[in-house]
DNA sequence: CTGCGTGCAAAAGCTTTGCATTCAT
DNA sequence: ATGAATGCAAAGCTTTTGCACGCAG
């Protein structure tokens, strides 16, 4: 993503852009794995020295809100972010590397409009999300009981 | 649910039958909310009296590692519990009244084991939450646009 | 009896808020 | 110039831990 994309896209929606905004989009994005607050302030602060924690929580928001970035939600971090590559609700986490990876949906959409139909639910939005172990910590040697995974 | 039941799967696994657990047990079946830690002691202590809530905490995490409960991930809070329906991690989740509908996987199964076959993962468990408005609701003139939902 | 389970209080985290200052526009 | 954005400090929550006591088995 390129400065003047985001600053557009902040600039639309009544934003400003700040070498902070940059320093915390940089990170995310940078990263494969899905990161808490407190490691975007770390890594940050190698970028814009006097980053806050504040700020952090509250780019995060944004960013979000503005789909620069995803939250993702799972037991070890409830409030991790992650790389938006693509803007579907579907992704991959391996419970190796913490790696975080998108997929297309081979007819996900379609499940989900079959389970409107039969529920009679107005679906508005999607999480999918799956645990497992990537190929390159599979090469490593971790398997499931290495990980100390139950379910 | 019936307590023999529930005794019988705590002995098994070495842990005692009390009335605390089987207090939130009761609470979190009895709703079809998903609640929050903090709500399962309210309830709580309507049956059992002097429930605290270190031991709705430390009961929680028992009975959702025994498949009694299920933890729900969800923006609004992500440390909320549900009844266990069925075993299967998909659920819907109503933005209007919260309820919390188990949903039969139609599928989901067949397109989680092509999404392994294509990116290599060992997938070990997944989580599928559907959100948006349940019939009820809809009645009740609630739609997305009043429930103030983006996405 | 025995030791697991409980509840209290305190500690430890994590997240949000208030406010003066700085900075993007 | 002007108000949005920031960072600090403090407040506010949520969750975990330590410990003595009580109760299920």
């Amino acid at each position: 993503m390129r400065d003047t994309e985001m600053a557009q896209r902040l600039r639309a929606h009544g934003h400003k852009l700040t070498p902070q905004r940059l320093a915390v989009l940089q990170v995310v994005q940078e990263q494969n794995e899905h990161l808490t607050p407190a490691q975007v302030l770390e890594k940050g602060c190698r970028i814009y020295r006097s980053l806050g924690l504040t700020t952090v929580y509250r780019t995060l928001e944004l960013l979000s809100d503005l789909g620069f970035v995803r939250r993702v939600h799972l037991k070890e971090g409830c409030r991790a972010y992650a790389q938006a590559q693509e803007t579907n609700g579907h992704h991959l986490v391996c419970q190796g590397c913490h790696r975080v990876v998108d997929f297309p949906c081979f007819g996900l959409n379609e499940l989900i409009e079959e389970m409107g139909r039969r529920t009679g639910f107005i679906v508005e939005s999607h999480l999918l999300e799956l645990a497992g172990v990537c190929p390159t910590c599979q090469e490593n040697g971790l398997g499931p009981s290495e990980l100390g995974i139950e379910t």
